[in-house]
DNA sequence: ATCGTAGTTTGACATCTCTCGTAGTACGAG
DNA sequence: CTCGTACTACGAGAGATGTCAAACTACGAT
């Protein structure tokens, strides 16, 4: 087989009646992950974890992919060796409509204003 | 003079472009704190740090309104002996167009959710 | 079977966070 | 000046968090 399927080792994640906007807000509160967020959404795809670029060891992003994953934020899944990462976009929106697009929006706008004259 | 004028005393707050959406988001992740923006909110008003029935201690609490005043999320201001507390929505509206009011509608949806079934 | 790539696990460490209790300060009222 | 109320400061403790390094596992390719 030269396809990359979707492999064993599940991951926990919680339901969507299980998550906590509390734990969402902390997870989002780092900038390494809200930049990971960033990023997902940007790109609109799954990505594996290699794709990011975080200026931090190899062991502390799969700590800060767990996190997300954990709150509720990313759901993770295992294909062939990388796992791919994807916004939860739809529970997100279902439990607190609204709110992810305009976190999102809020973290554009303050890229862009302390980008601007960095 | 029985007027209750504001006195001298003066709290550091955060500029408004010093705001950072992370240590917002930080500041809202901690069930107490929520607690407290959502009251506020609501009563749209000033509320002194008394008026708050918290189930923790004193100095928890000036904790936990120190975090939201140093976040930005909350400007205080010593009126006589009492310390009256109000959300910074214009600075937040300014910053982050919509974020504040996706937030609490979450939490509003969120506490009804759980409220419903306890 | 071996190798390389992707990600995990474990243990450690410094720092931060939430909490408390006790003692202290600031102010208004009398 | 003294008292009560409202809030702060300090010190402490239990636990969480972000980070790293080193050793490990899972999978695909050869």
């Amino acid at each position: 087989m030269t396809e990359t399927a979707t492999t064993g080792r599940a991951l926990p994640h919680p339901e969507r009646e299980q998550i906590r906007l509390e734990s969402v807000l902390h997870a989002l509160s780092d900038p390494m992950r809200l930049q990971i967020v960033r990023e997902l959404a940007a790109k609109e795809a799954e990505l594996s974890c290699s794709q990011f670029e975080l200026p931090v060891t190899k062991s502390t992003t799969t700590h800060h992919f767990r996190v997300l994953r954990e709150s509720g934020v990313i759901r993770q899944v295992y294909r062939g060796t990388a796992k791919m990462n994807g916004l939860r976009r739809d529970d997100l929106e279902g439990l607190f409509p609204g709110l992810l697009d305009s976190l999102l929006a809020a973290a554009d706008r303050q890229a862009g204003r302390l980008g601007d004259e960095g």
